[in-house]
RNA sequence: GCCCGGGUAGCUCAGGGGUAGAGCAGUGGACUGAAAAUCCUCGUGUCGGUGGUUCGAUUCCGCCCCCGGGCA
């Protein structure tokens, strides 16, 4: 773990990266960081930027939002489609500066696109993913796969639906190849030499005792009102939806699960959702500095 | 105490004279715009214990233990 010292040289003029599994303290630590240096926190979550969700994505509550600034945070509508493309684009004005920001999260992905670039591929419109939806939901997956060039059709992942249906709206959108457009991705917006990338590593059992006790927590917290909140215009397909624990206690609060068992599938998401991250940082993170949690 | 049903993978359970298999959990992995998403891979465990029948028992029989339910 990082000493106050450490954190104190830490150069003004470069961003600190903190990426970590669900639950396993990056928000605290970014809290230390940013009080100690007058950084601004960039939240680098994908499911903490909606509006709707507060105790059930841990996201920072009121109090802690006095302690310094933040950014990116509870900023989007819950029936907004938000996306990598969106993130990228809000958080490259807010790089520049000094003190650079900390930018804190678990989404991998977003780190990636940061420190490695996206493609810059126009956002596609509704209508066209809608379509990919429904034909893909009538079993036309190789009417898709059959509109696309053969360096797409060899990278992407023939068994996920998810992929295919994106390589088509990209083809159908901007008549031109995924992997083309991949090939041509921009520069990074930081490099990440020019970043200080830290990475917590938490112990399994640990961690998963501690995603236990924060759903605890969250239900102790109010997130049952959060949720009663939100049911009226629930609708599972959108994207804030997608917040883990959302599913199974609405489902609850609709009497078609019991809190016990909501609680049981939410922490088990949980923890399948963290090693899901862990791996995603093994392969991928191997340069960032490792801070072993517990310490 | 007697009568039924059951004790098989961490959990729920299927199977059946030639040492066993699913779902869930868990593991490893993939992933450039839904990423808290999406997808792929991996299943040996004294088949409750102990005697017996048998070439061979987890499977059949006896006894014992444990868990349900019923009758006293």
């Amino acid at each position: 773990m990082l000493t106050d010292r450490e954190i104190s040289e830490l150069p003004p003029e470069a961003p600190v990266l903190l990426a970590g599994p669900t639950a396993s303290g990056k928000s605290e630590l970014a809290l230390r960081i940013a009080e100690g240096t007058g950084r601004t926190i960039v939240n680098a979550d994908a499911l903490q930027v909606y509006s709707n969700w507060q105790v059930l994505t841990a996201r920072p509550d009121s109090a802690t939002l006095q302690r310094c600034d933040h950014a990116l945070y509870g900023h989007v509508a819950p029936d907004e489609t938000y996306s990598v493309g969106s993130w990228t684009r809000e958080v490259e004005p807010l790089l520049g500066g000094t003190p650079a920001p900390v930018i804190v999260g678990g989404t991998g992905l977003y780190f990636r696109a940061l420190t490695e670039g996206l493609a810059d591929i126009p956002p596609v419109r509704d209508d066209i993913r809608q379509e990919a939806a429904a034909r893909l939901a009538a079993g036309e997956v190789d009417e898709l796969a059959k509109a696309l060039d053969a360096e797409t059709l060899q990278r992407i992942d023939m068994s996920n639906p998810r992929r295919i249906q994106r390589a088509w709206e990209v083809q159908r959108a901007t008549g031109r190849g995924l992997a083309d457009w991949h090939d041509s991705t921009p520069p990074p917006l930081i490099a990440l030499p020019d970043t200080r990338p830290f990475l917590l590593e938490a112990d399994r059992d640990w961690l998963a005792a501690r995603i236990a006790q924060r759903f605890d927590a969250m239900l102790a917290g109010g997130v049952l009102d959060e949720v009663e909140a939100n049911l009226a215009d629930w609708d599972p397909d959108r994207p804030s939806s997608a917040a883990i624990g959302a599913p199974e206690l609405v489902a609850h609060m609709q009497g078609k699960m019991t809190l016990f068992d909501a609680r049981e599938a939410a922490v088990t998401a949980t923890r399948q959702y963290a090693k899901r991250q862990r791996t995603w940082f093994r392969a991928r993170m191997s340069g960032w500095v490792p801070l072993t949690v517990p310490s």
